[in-house]
RNA sequence: GCGGCUGUAGUCUAGUGGUUAGGACUGAAGCUUCCCAAGCUUCAAGCCCGGGUUCGAAUCCCGGCAGCCGCACCA
């Protein structure tokens, strides 16, 4: 048991969360004075603390530890971005809705055989199809109403004038594919390279709930790691390959197995993805999310996109259920190839072979010598055209008759010669696979809040790890006088320069005091007392056992550092 | 987007047409040499928004917004 926790109340409610956290200045919803707005949350100082501790570890294990790139782009990307990605397709479909049994249909379905491609239709010609040819709701022959777009993504302009469309990204990935070539030439052109990037992304929900869990605008943690297509191992694989993990499959029952199991059974695709299903699990536990309650579920065959060729999803339990926190797909070169398509860069990595290949062909050589005299100008278009003909097409031939343009040009065979080229080929350039784990932010945090949840008698603690706790420690003076409110500032000082939240507090009981800082995790407490006067020692005190020992108020930096750190109290011994 | 339920201080809640919207907790100031939400005093803070009905609306009606649940959606 990497992090243990006591398990949550069966009555748990996520609303009371809700409340703890608008309380506490974890989240507030956003606008509230104006009404608010569904789908968006502010978040509060200590949640704003808690998202960051979670995103640097996060950088600290995908960039420090495995040495991913991190990147940060623009949020609005022009259209043919998502041209090119899919989004603006997949993301256009025009649903029609029962009138009388609110059944919601795609239009195009209900539209085929109707038209060659009801999908190139747009809303009202579509409408006028359906209309015409009597069109009613499959299940219960009602009337349907027109058809309507559904765009997830957020549209906007970009310019005044004659403006560009421009979308709001539905995703962090796509400013990582586009910067292959950037990426790759700044890891010096070797495979694997991984970019990561956090940040924002927007998706225009139908019908946002459940709190953080549907955002409209949310937060994501991406990588990108570039592989190369034949070989999806990872050199660190063998050393986490007995990991346990709990995994349910497509096919077959869930399970607990290692990953080398699941890797030799095929159960999981490559080591290269068993690797970054591990990292999720370590980054999840690190964080605090309870173990017992993540588990990996594997996409469905149906579930998968189409170019996918594995997908898992890590899942939390929580008051809703199992909720997907984190995807991680090998995408194979689906994304790359797609941008190479439509944007005509080459986003792709050069494998050099172990030893050049001498290459020997047979090439058409234009004679610009004689062409030049027959065809003037156009002499360049026709001797590129001809070059490209197979040499095989062309041999023993007296007259090549050539289309360019619309144009037949008769081309004698003084014209040409066919040659033998002798080439060097030192490698070959291939498209890269990507492997993608994608995190929810947003998601994670507030699992994180339910995993750390614990209530005994009206008694709220959040059991935050140290790493995480958006407050390290409260400084209270026993009384807010006789000098002892001035050694406890003191001593937040000390913590505080130390690098670490502090939290002072003066007023009411110290009882009071506690309670505010275990119902917003603080890990310890330090309480400054009479005996400090006399002796120069503190009370500092463990949130979950709520025992306390006595340190010199000088060692108090050290002591909150090694608390934040995962130790006890005994770990103070000495100090 | 559809249907059902709901909306009173930061939180939880009382208030079913009639004085100045009541309480608890939290919060602030103070008292009490006070180590686990103790006690006492004082203070601050609220009817989601807009329209209608009515002499009078937190309360009834309509619309919007927001939340919960279900359906649909979630590349």
């Amino acid at each position: 048991m990497l992090y243990p926790h006591s398990q949550s109340d069966a009555d748990m409610d996520s609303q009371e969360i809700l409340s703890l956290c608008k309380r506490r200045g974890f989240l507030w919803p956003a606008y509230d004075i104006y009404g608010g707005l569904a789908g968006m949350y502010d978040y509060g100082p200590l949640g704003a603390a808690l998202k960051n501790n979670m995103e640097n570890h996060w950088r600290r294990l995908y960039v420090l530890g495995e040495g991913f790139l991190e990147i940060s782009c623009p949020i609005i990307a022009p259209e043919p971005v998502f041209k090119a990605s899919g989004h603006l397709d997949a993301f256009a479909d025009m649903y029609v809705e029962c009138l009388k049994c609110h059944e919601s249909y795609r239009a195009d379905h209900l539209a085929e055989g109707l038209h060659d491609n009801p999908a190139t239709l747009k809303e009202d010609e579509l409408g006028e199809l359906l209309n015409d040819n009597d069109v009613k709701c499959p299940s219960c022959k009602g009337d349907l109403t027109a058809p309507r777009k559904f765009n997830l993504m957020f549209k906007t302009s970009v310019g005044a004038g004659v403006s560009k469309p421009g979308y709001l990204r539905p995703e962090t990935a796509q400013g990582m594919f586009v910067n292959f070539s950037q990426v790759y030439r700044h890891a010096r052109e070797k495979l694997p390279v991984g970019a990561v990037q956090i940040g924002k992304a927007f998706r225009n929900e139908i019908s946002p709930r459940q709190g953080l869990l549907r955002l409209r605008e949310f937060h994501q943690m991406e990588a990108e790691l570039f592989v190369h297509p034949e070989n999806k191992s990872w050199p660190r694989f063998s050393a986490v390959k007995d990991t346990k993990l709990p995994l349910v499959p497509n096919s077959g029952p869930p399970r607990v197995m290692t990953l080398a199991e699941a890797v030799d059974q095929n159960v999981i695709v490559n080591e290269t993805l068993a690797y970054f299903i591990y990292l999720t699990y370590k980054y999840a536990c690190d964080i605090g999310l309870d173990p017992s309650r993540l588990r990996f579920r594997q996409h469905e065959k149906d579930e998968m996109a189409h170019y996918a060729s594995d997908c898992w999803d890590m899942e939390a339990e929580l008051s809703f259920g199992w909720i997907e926190m984190v995807g991680i797909a090998d995408r194979g070169c689906y994304d790359l190839q797609a941008h190479i398509n439509h944007s005509g860069s080459e986003l792709m990595a050069f494998e050099l072979f172990d030893e050049a290949k001498e290459v020997e062909e047979e090439v058409v050589r234009a004679r610009f010598d004689v062409m030049g005299k027959l065809f003037k100008g156009e002499t360049k278009k026709i001797a590129d055209a001809l070059s490209k003909l197979p040499a095989e097409s062309v041999k023993g031939k007296a007259e090549v008759s050539l289309d360019i343009d619309g144009q037949t040009y008769k081309i004698s065979s003084d014209c040409f010669e066919i040659i033998m080229r002798k080439e060097k080929v030192s490698g070959r350039k291939l498209v890269p696979h990507v492997i993608e784990p994608s995190y929810g932010v947003d998601r994670m945090l507030y699992s994180l809040l339910e995993h750390s949840y614990t209530k005994k008698d009206d008694y709220i603690v959040l059991r935050f790890n140290g790493r995480m706790a958006p407050v390290k420690a409260g400084v209270f003076p026993l009384m807010a006088r006789d000098g002892l409110d001035s050694i406890a500032v003191e001593v937040q000082d000390s913590i505080t320069f130390a690098g670490m939240t502090a939290y002072y507090d003066d007023s009411g009981s110290i009882g009071r005091r506690y309670a505010r800082m275990d119902e917003i995790g603080a890990p310890c407490c330090v309480t400054v007392d009479y005996e400090t006067k006399a002796n120069g020692t503190v009370t500092i005190r463990d949130r979950d056992s709520a025992n306390q020992v006595r340190i010199k108020k000088e060692n108090v930096a050290v002591a909150v550092a090694r608390i934040v750190s995962g130790a006890g109290l005994e770990a103070l011994e000495g100090l």
